[in-house]
Formats: structure tokens, C-alpha cells, sequence
DNA sequence: TGCCCCATGTAAAAAGTTACATGATTCG
DNA sequence: CGAATCATGTAACTTTTTACATGGGGCA
């Protein structure tokens, strides 16, 4: 249940209509959660009717119609109740690492390349995060920003979202070096 | 669809029960995965009936009996299809990341108690992953193991886990910190 | 004597993924 | 002229979580 708070705390910030929430939850720019616009759509729905969030309508001519969505008083509330009850720890749960642990007894080629590919995604996505950090605390420094400016929330999550990417750009990197040197070995005899 | 494929990872270098899988997917030092017993004992059995895996019943005097599990031929062939096939990314799903995006709107006490636990949480896994990582090694030093050693595969998911640990702790630690000196900064003036 | 560990599950509910559906507009 | 974008969903399926069930042995 807890995409629903997910869904909230994007609100807070901005008005925005089932599409956009579905693009920002999709490229993992709302990198604290992910989820897909079928999800979204649903959980706009039934928050729409529980009262958590209004939605108005707004008529364009050119494009289809969209209904743009607010958190309301009672969304607040609910937010803020989840957000004082405990938080389970999060675990990691990657195909990628599944297959980093068999390695030794499968085809490591596949492994490698998979490896590789995932440093570039990973690699993307940091610059991604890096640039919007930028965004966000214009042409104050970091530590100036996080002191006295105002919506640090998104701020600090996206600094996790960097970190993380970073540090699957690192470990993807060191491992297709470790399989290379590897195979470099079992060729050289 | 890849459960599966985490127990039989898992099941590669040791032969396990259902219960002592349970407590490695559980305390997450099968930090490449996380599943709770249910879906364990569930998966086991599918895997068993497709021949994935064959169990040998372990008959015990004082303790229950329990059925300790490896994996066939087939399920290795298994195993290797998935490592070709390609994987998706992955992403961060974390409910103190939602607190933390919405913690300027919300109470801010709780999100940084919170941090606190998550902080001290992380610490004790990193260490326990680090320990792991020694054990493993042995009197090896890390660039020779894995270089040379067999079995590299866990090491190196262990490896991410650390860092990710480490990342959630360190991230944790700065959050904390900054929602203290606002609130300092607030209190005086 | 009460609580934790061993050991294995079933059943139901919630959450997430995959597939499919529709239709106009803009861009290369 | 075909592909991508805007915009919103429904339906079926898979996966994960929560709650419940059972029963002996060891330990404080």
C-alpha cells in the first residue's frame, strides 16, 4: 500500500495529470519509487474517490482533455500518518545481481555483457539525476541549498537515486573487469 | 519470474532446506534477493515437479525432518537460459524514500528518527557483509581472490551489498544531519 | 512455564506486470 | 506516410505479502 503514498508525495509539489505522474514514474525521474501508468491511472482513481486528491478537469483543443491532480487536506493527513508509522527496511531484488552470483557456473560472456551495458544505463541515469540536482538548487552550493532552501525532500531522494546509480556504474564496472581479467587468464593458459 | 531463478542461485554451491533458505532470502545474506518462507517452500515444490531441483528427505531424531534440495541438470540449463536472456533495470522501491520526498510538508521528527534506525540498520549489514566478504577470502586479499579464487560469483554480490549498504547509511547520516541543522537553524530564529 | 528455534506448509488479499484498446496530433 | 506523443483506461495474469496452522524440543 504504499504506492498510493508514493503517488501523493509527487503531488505535493505539482498539479499533474495521470500522464505526466506516469512519465515521471516511469524513467525513475521520480526515482523513489516506480511504477506503471496502468498503476497510476488506478491509484488516481481510487484516491480520487477516497478524497485524498481532487482532480479538475482541463479542456485543450489541440491534444486530448486531461484531468490535472491536487493532494486535498485529508491526502495531507493520510501522508503524513504513513509517515509516521515505521518504514520496513528495503532490500535489493535485480535480475542482474541473480545472475552475478551464478557466474560461476554459467556462460560469464552473457554475464559480462550484460554487465557492460547495464554500467552505460547506470552511467545515464547518474548524469540524469546529476543535472537535475543542478536544477533544483540553481546556482547555490549543496550544503547552502540543503540549509536554507526550501523543498529539500525531492532534493535529498535524488541525491539517493545518484548515489545508487553511481554505485551500480561502480560495481557493474568492477565486475566486467574481474571476468575479463578472468577470461584473459584462461586464454593465457 | 526470476524467484526461481534466485533459488536456484542459491541452491548452486550448497544444499539447502526450505527453512534454511528461508533464513539466508530472509536476513537478506542472500543479499541478491529477498523472498519470505512461503514463497520458498511454494517455489521449491514447482521446482521440484518441473525437475528443476530434487530434494532427498533428511530424517532427524530430535529435530523434525526436512528435505534438503539441489539442483538437476535441468535446472541448471534453466538457470543458464535466464543468464542470456537480457534484464530489466532495476529500481529503488523504499518507503522511507517517500517520507523523505514529502518531508517538507510533513513532520519532519519522524522522518529523521526514522533515518536514524535506517542509518544504524544499514551499518549492521555492512558489517555483517563485510565479515561475509573476509570469510570468503580467507587469507586472500580481495584483488588476488578474485582473481584466482573459485566461487567469486556470491562474493561478488556481496560486494553490492556492502556498497549498498554503505550508500544507505552514508545517505541516511547526510539526511539526518541536514534536517537537524534546519530544525537548529529554525529554533533560532 | 512460556518463549524461541526447527520445519513445513495453506489460504486469502494486495500489489505489480503484461496484453490489449482507442483515437487525435505532431514530427521527421 | 509512418512513428512517436498525448491521454486514459480495462482485463487477465503473476508475484508478493499477510494471516493462519501445526507440533516437538531446548532453554531460562
Amino acid at each position: 500500500m504504499a504506492l498510493r503514498h508514493a503517488v501523493l508525495a509527487a503531488l505535493l509539489h505539482e498539479e499533474l495529470s495521470g500522464y505526466q505522474l506516469a512519465k515521471k514514474f516511469d524513467t525513475g525521474v521520480a526515482n523513489f519509487w516506480h511504477a506503471l501508468p496502468q498503476q497510476l491511472y488506478a491509484e488516481l482513481t481510487r484516491l480520487e474517490t477516497e478524497g485524498l486528491v481532487t482532480g479538475r478537469e482541463v479542456v485543450q483543443d489541440t491534444r486530448p482533455n486531461k484531468r490535472l491532480f491536487t493532494v486535498t487536506g485529508a491526502g495531507l493527513a493520510e501522508l503524513e500518518r504513513f509517515t509516521a508509522a515505521t518504514a520496513k527496511p528495503s532490500f535489493i531484488r535485480d535480475d542482474l545481481l541473480v545472475k552475478v552470483q551464478a557466474v560461476d557456473q554459467v556462460n560469464a560472456e552473457a554475464v559480462l555483457a550484460q554487465l557492460r551495458e547495464r554500467a552505460a544505463f547506470a552511467e545515464a541515469k547518474a548524469e540524469l539525476f546529476g543535472s537535475l540536482l543542478r536544477t533544483m538548487r540553481g546556482d547555490r552550493d549543496e550544503e547552502e541549498f540543503l540549509r536554507h532552501g526550501d523543498r529539500i525532500g525531492p532534493y535529498l531522494t535524488c541525491l539517493r537515486g545518484l548515489a545508487f546509480e553511481e554505485g551500480n556504474r561502480d560495481w557493474c564496472l568492477r565486475g566486467a573487469a574481474v571476468l575479463e581479467e578472468r577470461r584473459a587468464a584462461r586464454a593465457r593458459g
